[in-house]
RNA sequence: GUGGAUGUAGCUCAGUAGGUUAGAGCGUCGGAUUGUGGUUCCGAAGGUCGCCGGUUCGAGCCCGGUCUUCCACCCCA
């Protein structure tokens, strides 16, 4: 059959002009916060070479990287024993050299040992570009979605860990988006699996608790021993990972469980340091909670970790992430530490749609539209049109004669709030009818005054 | 990547045991109403039933494959 329908990728969206005004109000809000806090805004390209994405994300991120096949003869050097099931992986990287970025953290590392000599330190960027991932698409899951990233890049300080949170709480107070903002110290974690002996387990370990919300403890216990970790150690941990209470009181016990390791207490250590400078900070909307069961994946981070929460709708993360302090080491730049977050631009978009939490307003085209009674009153509506536009009101003129029926049917769809009415009478007078479309109300305006109405 | 559902008009969904020209509501368009919308009334358009193949005298319905979307797992924004 040739009529097949046109389609798009799986796990892709096209967004109509209703959506991208919802999407762009987060983009200026996210975007407007990141400035006011001294972040300058940079891009990468769509495609890294696989060589700097490869190794970064752990081999479940290797699997989920979209490959770009080579141009030209993408086949020479390939023998046909390289085609086999077995041999995919290193096949893929006979025949593609490129990859689409996985995330936006990764190509910035890179970004900075590229131009360490033309930055300035502590670098404070920030960057809202599209990423992508060969996963299988799901709710909040896409293949192509939006990331918002903010590091600040040559900074030791918790003071950045603190920015972080207060940007955070900023955004998510300005979109109107109940949160609850977590937070965990990698050093804590490798201090629990010191602790218990399990040192070499810790991925492990951290990815089976972290799901302690989610499948229970019991079933997070019966994890950890298919993944080897001794009973002995299992039962250590029980106190740990169902820590309650306050933030202050979580961070006693745990230095009194955690005393012999050094990085553990370090990291209780750090986690004081960012609460009480949390504490002096007033005016933060947000719960910022210690949670001992939040891991997140990536294995770069070595430091504080975040991930935010909405209070109000079930949905996997809308922001997160953590200190790394040694993701430049990768490509050659040794001791340069960093931290940093991701807003996650669809998540958030899903789950202000779906809690209704876009304003009404976002919709407008135009302020006014200006009906359409024919040739002459076009004419003489253009110049006053332009007169409005000039004093920065956005106005428009329905470019056809229509009946007022159809005219006033598009404003309404088109949730323009006024509608000029300029028929023979009012040009003889020099005068606009002005109809607010929510009242019904009319007014008659003066030409010469009519920027001055709206 | 593994497992499970789904797909009928622009949207939300009906469709009886496989049997003539596949329906409804909303929306769209036109009219009642040639300077006043969101209400009402009347009328119309719009579907190769996701796609490909099979079974059958006959398939929207049964079977196989494929794609999409959704759900769980893995993992993640």
């Amino acid at each position: 059959m040739a009529s097949n329908k046109p389609s798009i990728p799986k796990g892709t969206r096209d967004f109509s002009p209703a959506e991208m005004a919802k999407r762009n109000h987060i983009f200026d809000i996210i975007k407007s916060v990141f400035r006011t806090y001294g972040y300058q805004p940079i891009e990468t390209p769509a495609m890294e070479n696989l060589s700097t994405l490869l190794g970064k994300y752990g081999d479940e991120g290797d699997k989920l990287l979209f490959k770009i096949l080579n141009s030209g003869d993408f086949t020479k050097g390939v023998q046909p024993t390289d085609v086999s099931a077995e041999n995919a992986n290193a096949l893929s990287t006979k025949i593609c050299e490129k990859g689409l970025r996985y995330d936006l953290t990764v190509p910035f590392a890179r970004f900075v040992v590229q131009y360490q000599n033309d930055i300035t330190f502590p670098f404070k960027r920030y960057q809202i570009q599209p990423v992508w991932r060969a996963d299988r698409p799901q709710k909040g899951r896409y293949r192509e979605f939006y990331q918002c990233d903010v590091d600040v890049i040559g900074s030791n300080s918790l003071l950045n860990e603190v920015e972080l949170v207060l940007i955070i709480d900023e955004v998510f107070h300005k979109l109107g988006v109940s949160t609850t903002i977590k937070i965990n110290n990698r050093k804590i974690l490798s201090g629990m699996a010191e602790v218990v002996g399990e040192t070499e387990r810790l991925i492990d370990i951290t990815v089976a608790i972290d799901k302690i919300d989610k499948i229970g403890i019991e079933a997070v216990n019966s994890e950890l021993a298919e993944k080897g970790v001794s009973q002995a150690a299992i039962e250590q941990l029980q106190p740990i990972i169902q820590l309650q209470g306050t933030n202050a009181e979580k961070l006693e016990i745990l230095s009194q469980s955690l005393a012999t390791s050094e990085i553990g207490l370090k990291g209780i250590e750090e986690m004081r340091t960012i609460f009480s400078t949390l504490e002096t900070v007033s005016g933060l909307t947000t719960t910022v909670e210690l949670d001992l069961s939040l891991a997140r994946g990536l294995n770069y981070y070595t430091g504080a970790i975040f991930e935010v929460k909405a209070n109000d709708m079930e949905m996997g993360s809308i922001c997160g992430g953590g200190r790394y302090d040694d993701l430049t080491g990768i490509f050659g730049l040794k001791n340069v530490s960093g931290v940093g977050v991701s807003f996650g631009a669809d998540r958030i978009y899903d789950v202000m749609h779906h809690l209704s939490l876009f304003p009404e307003s976002l919709l407008a085209s135009s302020q006014v539209m200006f009906a359409n009674f024919g040739d002459s009153e076009a004419a003489f509506c253009l110049p006053i049109i332009q007169q409005l536009r000039s004093a920065g009101i956005s106005a428009e003129l329905y470019p056809d004669a229509a009946k007022m029926k159809k005219q006033f049917d598009y404003a309404n769809r088109k949730n323009i709030q006024y509608v000029a009415i300029v028929g023979e009478a009012e040009m003889q007078k020099g005068e606009v009818s002005i109809k607010n479309m929510t009242t019904g109300n009319q007014q008659i305006v003066k030409v010469s005054e009519i920027q001055n109405y709206f």
